[in-house]
DNA sequence: ATTAAACATTGTTTTACAACAACTTTATTT
DNA sequence: AAATAAAGTTGTTGTAAAACAATGTTTAAT
């Protein structure tokens, strides 16, 4: 993680959510002193277990949260792409990260001191307000992956999964920035099966692989294997 | 669910966390309208799905905290003790509940307008932090329990549980309000094998089990068989 | 008091998936 | 270019836990 402080936010090129809506409060100015870092792939952004001191916005690159579990084993629970509040679970008074966060791609992030947002968003409704609703989000998502995970089989997860990547692209075709290990992190199998379900829907057409290239060929039978679990 | 209306908060024996915080701001006497309700064992408080239009606060009873998944086979998070926000994850912004919460043995709320917790918490600082603190607390347990779900086994995972069963109780001795099938969605198990769990630690002499009385007698192994998973 | 319905128990069978093993292909490093 | 490491692939085996089945027990309803 390469820091370069003293940034000015007003020249900065990727405007934060936070910058938009806390613009015109009248201690902007003064107070802010933003913390701009660039992360290598793979860098950890934040740390499960770690203190929270910082609000972290992703402005560039993306990244995976996920939490770290027995064994070396990690479940992810989603990809963040930019505009995303990084440390969002998190920032609303918890002690420590109880997820961590790493870069999988290289990418920018900025840091603002926590007590400087807390600030922020007790002057400012609006920001107050936006956290909030990225914060519903991501519980619901949540709430879904924890049915997803206890109750659909790896068929019907692997479906789902390949759903919200190609959701996360925009795009039927996309590139996994994620290794086969990962795809199975994604949905709590073993690497192995991840192989396996990715050949398999290749031969039945749903998908085409090359690599680490994908291409949803048929969305509707990916959403039926989905649904039906 | 019993409603009474035009309730008197100042006259009410159960005073909420929303009372203590926000009394003595100007706009308390005047603005707040809140609404009481009894809630019967098994009543439906939240339903999964429907739009969150009040803040409900629980003041007596307890009540489960669950997601409804596929099949009518649901997971419960965790079980809810007076005081305790019951909305707590949703009403940030979210539209609609993303789980429900019933009671397990008969319950009182107290139900407050929305819009009017908004302004509460962006006028009261304490109120706002006591909110963010309590969801920081609700999201590592969810995190800890999608861990525990999916990488312990039913051993490990039914420990865990009966574990903490006991610290919300205060009490080595306990006396379950849930059913066998409760227990097992509690940790993603059949009832079949909670019933199993519950004969085999008690030929171990790991717990005593009296119908729904629950006795833990060697907590210390107990901690070893959740550790190990 | 009788029936029905919910809850609890125990044994048996089936199966989905992890774990293991062995091997190939693709990246990195020197 | 050779060597080493990392990532990807495929077949086989073992097992944890669900599903099924059958039966007993308590609670609620008429």
């Amino acid at each position: 993680m390469k820091f370069s402080k003293k940034h000015n936010c007003d020249s900065c090129l990727l405007k934060c959510d936070i910058y938009s809506t806390v613009i015109g409060s009248p201690n902007w100015t003064n107070e802010i002193s933003p913390l701009h870092a660039s992360i290598k792939k793979n860098e950890i952004i934040c740390k499960q277990g770690t203190q929270v001191t910082h609000a972290v916005f992703l402005l560039k690159g993306s990244a995976k949260l996920y939490i770290e579990g027995k064994n070396n084993r990690n479940i992810i629970l989603y990809i963040l792409k930019p505009p995303a509040y990084i440390g969002l679970l998190c920032f609303f008074e918890s002690p420590e990260y109880s997820y961590s966060v790493s870069a999988i791609e290289d990418a920018e992030v900025c840091l603002i001191k926590l007590d400087l947002v807390k600030k922020m968003y007790i002057e400012n409704h609006d920001l107050l307000l936006n956290l909030n609703k990225a914060f519903g989000k991501s519980v619901s998502l949540i709430m879904k992956k924890i049915i997803s995970l206890n109750q659909k089989q790896i068929r019907g997860r692997f479906a789902e999964n390949l759903i919200y990547l190609s959701e996360l692209h925009n795009n039927l075709k996309f590139h996994l920035g994620l290794s086969r290990k990962e795809i199975g992190e994604m949905i709590a199998i073993s690497e192995e099966n991840a192989v396996r379900l990715l050949t398999e829907f290749s031969k039945e057409e749903i998908i085409a692989v090359k690599g680490r290239e994908i291409e949803i060929l048929d969305l509707s039978l990916l959403r039926k294997i989905s649904e039906v679990g």
